[in-house]
DNA sequence: CTGAAAGCGCTTACAG
DNA sequence: CTGAAAGCGCTTACAG
């Protein structure tokens, strides 16, 4: 199949004038007189004329396409942020590509290779939880395209991050279960990579430490960030000789995963165990008992990566410092933690 | 910040030959000696060059990325299929550019728009539950880029199409609701302009009419497809002086909202109503009682309709004939409906 | 106010 | 086997 555009030149032969006076006309530049404005613009329209915005990208060596490479289109937390992105993206005039890493560090530096081939202006981007090396990033921003992290960030790069208080929200749930009642809190934590992880084990161990809750090594398990391997370390902390009376799950994979095994093992929640995670609302409220959650703010993260992205883009040169945003989360109590 | 990349006029200028023979080289031309090749392919690599994709779209009119317009990337259903697509481009040398609709006809065309200005090949799409007029399709269409349809389908356009068996899926659903004993079962279907409302509603009456079981019109209602409009349809059904002891919902996103009415009502499943739902696995397997379902291959109509339309855009003219292809759906049976 | 020319990075007939 | 030239669709100094 063939496609025929309609161009410039066709516009100039038509009116019988030069392509460089249609050019002008079309971009409403001051030199032209109104008459020929008038006349080429309304060819154009009649022509249905579009510039092409490939000869654009050639000539400006800008794309106005930033990418977005997020673990999993198909989890709410990302394709809640995703919206954010194209939000401000759309209302600046770029466009948005969007990559899956599926958790895999190969496809993640593919995606970024492609990033790098296709002159994306800029990259928007979740790391992987198997990615502890990053050089890949590193890389696209020593050829001039700017990267800002989002909700999993690296120290092992200076660039502008946004995430959430991890911590704080972390430290909330944990001491919202000790006011509850809990005294033996267990937490499956996510992959030991990722930023988040730490966070959110800093933020539980503060709580505990702040109530003179003994902290236990073996009630906290680290977990891959899908709903068996919740399950998997459920059953591991069910078996305990001491068992805990509370858990807290660091993703909403990881919470479905509790959730489901403690059903299945003939818990009740919260009367046997309380159940706090890091959650999709929207997920958590059609559990059977509904599930308490620290929600986050993904929307508005996608859009504060992606302004600051496009500042950076749009800056020429590399801005005096980096900026790291943390947003709040939110402790939302259902029964499953209401004792 | 600025982008520097290494062209194939530089490499000529360190070599001191010309620019053609640079690429004719990289391209592996049978027409250049071993030995310059060789001095290219070196200095090429040793300075990280790849070749400007925007400067061969420019020269072929052709920018190897096909487009991909889903309702909602969050649903599962799409996700899944979105995979399927990625599969077949990435392994043909295309890349993927993704787009929601968000059901809106405005959304669609605004996609459509950017697919035409950014001369993408083709696209792949599951129409918007909103849009009765598909002009904007068309209109791609004749401007060569061809347009493949998946899941959602419209008469109006002739063109490849894949999608799942719903007549047969709707019968299965129905026919199993009969042989567990119900006798009033009542059908939330889809908004009425989207195609597989119909083929649904057809499957589920021709069931009823093979059991010699009346069809009753105030037992099928056309809902959003959203939870809300699930639920909110659910109360209006169990509300009916004679109630039906069975539901089958046509969507994922409907059938949870007729779970969470029935729990919050009070009504037990599969004991007062039995529930059958168009439903992504994983989801109605956490839902308590799990929900048995109509599954249906996304990833596999992602990957059909996906390989359909590079072999548009790989042939040179209009195929003689278009190809609908009905993939089978699968029913699996859960808690909900065994009575 | 308008046009001819150069150039963005590449490919490919046409010469030699 | 290699090079000079034209061209993909556009923009923009430079002339006039």
């Amino acid at each position: 199949m063939k496609k025929v555009s309609i161009t410039i030149k066709e516009i100039a032969r038509q009116l019988d004038i030069s392509k460089s006076t249609v050019s002008r006309a079309l971009r409403d530049s001051s030199e032209i007189s109104e008459e020929t404005k008038k006349k080429v613009i309304a060819l154009a329209e009649e022509l249905n004329y579009y510039p092409n915005p490939i000869a654009i990208s050639l000539l400006k060596n800008r794309t106005q396409t930033i990418g977005v490479i997020v673990p999993d289109i198909a989890n709410r937390f990302y394709s809640s942020a995703i919206g954010g992105v194209e939000d401000i993206a759309y209302s600046r005039g770029y466009h948005t590509m969007i990559y899956q890493s599926h958790e895999l560090l190969e496809r993640e530096r593919s995606a970024s290779r492609h990033i790098a081939s296709r002159r994306v202006d800029g990259l928007v981007v979740a790391i992987s939880s198997q990615s502890e090396n990053i050089e890949h990033f590193v890389s696209l921003q020593e050829q001039g395209i700017p990267v800002v992290f989002f909700d999993r960030v690296s120290d092992a790069m200076q660039t502008h991050k946004v995430r959430v208080d991890d911590y704080k929200g972390a430290f909330d749930a944990t001491e919202h279960l000790i006011k509850r009642g809990c005294r033996r809190i267990a937490h499956i934590a996510g992959p030991k990579p990722v930023s988040i992880t730490r966070f959110r084990l800093e933020g539980y161990k503060d709580a505990l430490r702040k109530y003179d809750i003994k902290f236990q090594e073996e009630w906290v398990l680290h977990s891959e960030i899908t709903q068996a391997g919740g399950t998997e370390r459920t059953y591991q902390l069910m078996a305990l000789r001491e068992r805990p009376d509370a858990i807290f799950g660091a993703s909403d994979r990881i919470t479905m995963g509790i959730h489901s095994a403690l059903r299945q093992l003939g818990y009740r929640m919260p009367d046997d165990v309380a159940v706090v995670g890091f959650c999709d609302l929207a997920m958590s409220s059609l559990l059977d008992p509904p599930v308490s959650s620290i929600t986050q703010p993904s929307f508005e993260m996608g859009q504060q990566a992606t302004s600051l992205l496009l500042d950076l883009i749009e800056s020429k040169n590399t801005p005096a410092e980096y900026e790291t945003r943390v947003l709040p989360s939110n402790l939302v109590i259902n029964k499953s933690s209401m004792k």
